[in-house]
DNA sequence: GTCTGGTAAGTAAGTACTTACTTATTCATG
DNA sequence: CATGAATAAGTAAGTACTTACTTACCAGAC
């Protein structure tokens, strides 16, 4: 490769011109979280990281001993950075009105947004959650949790205020994380095209919280027909009481 | 590796002895399955699967023209042989009965029931998703795409005779196929000790459904408050009308 | 001068894939 | 039934190239 091809290349990606030591690490971060994203980890050599960045091997090795440590850094880097958006506070307006439209729809506006804009944390995870990387563990644990804890506490409290059905609240949640999250994966993973389905973010927010909330069937019973439920023997909610809710079934 | 350490470890995946033509290449794609699906693509070498086989690198490549081939061969495999459960003919008779619980539990029974006794391939259809294999396209594309066709329409039928809300189709369908292939999806990647939510299949089935069909908020209003999508502007149903339902309110 | 950001040119251990050769199995034939 | 060519399964030891990572050296700002 010319070197003034290598320096045209170096420019789009702001290599070449010498750097402070923090840009540089942090635009060799940049460039490897691309990379990795795309690629995963050992999809990906050092010479591309390299290359992308405009400079010579050895100097990303000045600045991560080793290959798994720059790694390890862009996990770090990202799964402190994505907190920034804390959807406990976006949502804790609609939390205090008890709308609970406003409650799920918000989130899973804030979630879908969210990994849209930043489709290469997703793959980076999927990527380091598939090869059992230790940090995609630590983000799940820490951010995902959170948020059942967050939202299954939201749900149990509607339950006592009779609002809501006496589901077990984690089973909601993951009903409803479920559908968010799929919906991002699949449009950054599989449907790039939207060819399954093509709706705005904000159209599909709304949608999974009015299912969500609401249910698909018609309440005034369209067909004269069993009411959904009737027939299946549910099993005994203390058979795992893992979780079970302060099951109160006031309204009616 | 002595050569007893060598016979024992053949023995075990069947490698070792002399083996008819046909048989070592099902063991060698059975391997490499394991494998590829564990440490992906790039992160499996043929070394390891020739070790793992109880062979000689020489006969995979014997077997496959290339290390590309046998993934291929791998993906072609699977991706045919999952088809024997079509879910379709699975839930014929609840479809029949529009029996819409059943329906819906029923599919969400087989899907999970399946990615858990496949985890493998659920491994490695997102490894080659994330590497944008071809073959992971077109397994979505075949399979996938059926589902939804299949689903949509009976949620289409179903609104037609007046027991659905008129909710498009494929958003529901969305809904519903994003709760359980997340739920699988988590159950095998992120969270293999439950720590979020640790229920049966069968429950988790029939939550899902219920969820879908109910709704979680209580049909007679717990709190007088306004009902769901009071005070949100509904975006026109014909803004993109690419799948828009015959919306037929029947009933009442 | 002496840090500091940078490079060219390594190295040892892999990597996918080949070659030249050895063994076992099959099976028509004398 | 024995036999021996034909064929298929298998291997050890390569090849050419890539990989992560090093070493020795350089140029400019303070």
């Amino acid at each position: 490769m010319s070197k003034a091809i290598e320096t045209v290349k170096a420019e789009t990606t702001q290599g070449g011109a010498r750097m402070a030591g923090g840009e540089r690490r942090a635009q060799i971060l940049c460039v490897a979280m691309r990379l990795f994203s795309q690629r995963g980890f050992s999809g990906t050599t050092t010479k591309e990281i390299a290359q992308e960045a405009g400079v010579s091997e050895a100097i990303i090795f000045r600045h991560f001993a080793t290959k798994q440590e720059l790694y390890r850094a862009i996990l770090d880097f990202k799964s402190c950075a994505v907190g920034v958006v804390d959807p406990r506070v976006c949502v804790a307006d609609a939390i205090r009105r008890k709308d609970d439209f406003a409650v799920f729809s918000g989130l899973a506006r804030l979630l879908i947004d969210h990994h849209e804009q930043d489709t290469e944390f997703m793959r980076l995870l999927t990527h380091s959650a598939l090869e059992g990387h230790e940090l995609a563990q630590m983000f799940w644990d820490r951010n995902v949790r959170d948020l059942y804890d967050f939202l299954g506490g939201y749900v149990r409290e509607r339950q006592r205020e009779g609002a809501m059905r006496e589901f077990d609240p984690a089973i909601v949640v993951r009903a409803f994380l479920g559908t968010v999250i799929h919906h991002s994966l699949n449009n950054t993973l599989w449907d790039k095209e939207r060819r399954l389905l093509d709706i705005t973010n904000e159209r599909a927010a709304d949608e999974f919280a009015r299912i969500l909330l609401e249910g698909v069937t018609t309440r005034e019973g369209g067909t004269a027909r069993a009411r959904v439920g009737d027939k299946i023997k549910r099993p005994a909610p203390a058979a795992r009481p893992r979780k079970s809710p302060n099951r109160k079934p006031t309204s009616k």
